[in-house]
DNA sequence: GCTGTTGTTGCAAACGACTTGCATTTATCA
DNA sequence: TGATAAATGCAAGTCGTTTGCAACAACAGC
């Protein structure tokens, strides 16, 4: 596990733990954006015991790092998936199974710009979900 | 106030009442997405006692009526702002003073046939917003 | 390896956004 | 004007998330 993430961690004078281990790996194993709670429950059923505020400890820790991005779907929750070299990319959220898929693309690159331009903001960052039903559902 | 909207109301066997009229002035005189609390300080401050629950209630109708928008600036809450006529938009908030402004373009609609071909799913909503910083504050 | 420092954890409790239950009020219509 | 059904207010509950604090455990230095 670990690796590079391991070393972000001591680089910043934080320390290598049981709980922050196990939610990487969690992580590491899972393949879409994570709710908190989803997450404990994945430790409970693997029988490591994480109380539920270290898991959201953890994510703000690996947040802060730059190691999980925060995603959000509408639902009045957040979701956490590793960035780990993975490129930037949106997602798109089936309204009936809740299925999650990534979307290799990101059509924005152009728009911001444009966006920065026309608001005089300076463009931090952007969220941009799709909501629809997954092949099964619709 | 109301007009058509007032209209919305009442086709569906509903009833104009003083809540109703007061939160929807609250949301004609403001230009920028609110969120609940921000209505009910509103209300507040105007002498006009709604409870809280009631604007909950009362914006979750006027959503199923297509009255208002919802928005979400990865707050943890929602914000909502009036349709009336309005073109889809998308919005940019500051990370510094919370000031959000419209962006009076959508650079999605080529892309959602594309996203459609990709994921097999059939898209019913997409949420697009961006987080920088405003000319006063970066 | 032992020990001290200090970051981290667990537990309890608080918080904020939002929802629900229910008795009371009130808009609407015959 | 009175009946009725929708809407409100209040209290309480839920759910996601945060905070306070004492106990714990990494890990650096001996």
């Amino acid at each position: 596990m670990g690796h590079s993430l391991l070393a972000s961690f001591q680089r910043d004078g934080r320390r290598v733990t049981r709980p922050r281990k196990a939610i990487l790996a969690v992580l590491e194993r899972t393949r879409h954006p994570m709710s908190v709670s989803e997450i404990h429950t994945s430790l409970t059923r693997g029988k490591i015991a994480v109380d539920l505020v270290t898991v959201y400890r953890t994510l703000s820790v690996f947040k802060q790092l730059g190691m999980v991005s925060r995603v959000e779907f509408q639902e009045g929750q957040f979701r956490y998936e590793l960035c780990q070299g993975r490129a930037h990319h949106h997602h798109i959220r089936c309204r009936g199974c809740g299925h999650i898929a990534d979307l290799m693309l990101c059509p924005l690159k152009k728009v911001l710009a444009m966006v920065e331009r026309e608001t005089r903001f300076l463009v931090e960052d952007h969220s941009l979900e799709f909501i629809g039903w997954c092949p099964q559902c619709r």
